[in-house]
DNA sequence: CCTACCGATCGGTAGG
DNA sequence: CCTACCGATCGGTAGG
């Protein structure tokens, strides 16, 4: 066991300049959008000249699949780990709300969840098929958790469509919430399970 | 009366230049979003050449923020005068569920709404300023809408938050439904209140 | 990763 | 509303 080049000791010392550039222009296409940002705006935002993101990335449509797919990459991964086996339905489904919530207005995963959500469109046809099936197995998971919540009681329907309405309430979040406003993350996810679930009874 | 210029008789022929850019402005820019589209994409949409569309607009800012205004005024007029006072709680409230997501998906006016959601971003402050305060009017609405229902002990919590919520269930719709799918807008405006309140104690 | 650069395209304008 | 055009900026590249 070398202690030289272990990554557990000093991985924050390591340039990474490729990954500083997917992050940079992350927070440039979610602030301005893909159309308007620019390789100078990339650039500029770590220290590059014009030309030289070009030594990381072959083009700009490359960046921003690098950005959308670690966007989605990185909610799936949160969301699977998310809820305890051993809780109860609710508690399970609230979990899953939470760590979505965190992911996408959170601030180390905002700008890719942000760009993933309203810039995959200027992806080209064959890096959109990759997202949409990202995108289906993500939703699956939450196509599921409706399922139990049903089975459970707590729910009428678990159709697509009541699926679709949940993510539109998650995913809008994005355009209203302000991380200095009153509300904290996790009272927002318990507020959204109240809306889809109804109170536990009382009141 | 004489007969002719008459606004009932021959509207349709009446060349409105203007408004052609403005719903082929609407169109492009909900399809390719505002900055990927080019004057030119515009002007070859109405048959013109790439300098004439700044006849009837100074700049294209100016013809993103007609398009704006026209998805916010459109949605509010047809909002407002959707539920029928006569009717119960809950059946005024789907009325107004009806005529959001009409207004939202339907050929009229989904461009202009499409564009509203995504690309006011783009306004100048000033003319953000004014959506804002429109918007703020049109969500008011709703806000009315659900105190109306929980009023009525249909929903537990008419805050804003839920508010928030049912706004993203709603304008959501944009990034799936798919005019020749197997669902209605009615259909889908029935399931929304459903969503939101929960069915009538059946089932 | 920088220097120096290219061809293409952009929003917008003058003059009719 | 067209013709003809402008200066600025864009994504990307060659050569080191």
């Amino acid at each position: 066991m070398a202690a030289s080049k272990s990554k557990a000791v000093a991985t924050t010392e390591e340039p990474n300049r490729r990954g500083d550039i997917v992050r940079a222009a992350g927070r440039l296409f979610h602030e301005k959008g893909y159309s308007a940002t620019t390789i100078r705006d990339i650039a500029n935002a770590v220290g590059m000249r014009s030309g030289s993101p070009f030594y990381h990335f072959k083009t700009k449509h490359d960046m921003l699949r690098a950005v959308v797919l670690e966007g989605i990459d990185a909610i799936e991964r949160t969301v699977a780990q998310a809820p305890d086996p051993k809780l109860p339905p609710r508690a399970r489904f609230e979990a899953m709300l939470r760590a979505h919530l965190r992911q996408l207005l959170g601030e180390e995963g905002r700008d890719f969840a942000a760009t993933l959500l309203h810039e995959s469109r200027h992806l080209d046809p064959e890096a959109q098929a990759e997202v949409v099936a990202l995108t289906d197995r993500y939703e699956a998971m939450w196509q599921q958790a409706l399922k139990d919540l049903k089975r459970a009681g707590l729910i009428a329907d678990d159709s697509r469509v009541t699926r679709l309405f949940l993510m539109g309430a998650l995913n809008w979040t994005v355009q209203w919430y302000r991380p200095d406003g009153s509300k904290t993350i996790d009272q927002l996810a318990r507020q959204l399970a109240a809306f889809v679930i109804g109170l536990p009874q009382s009141k």
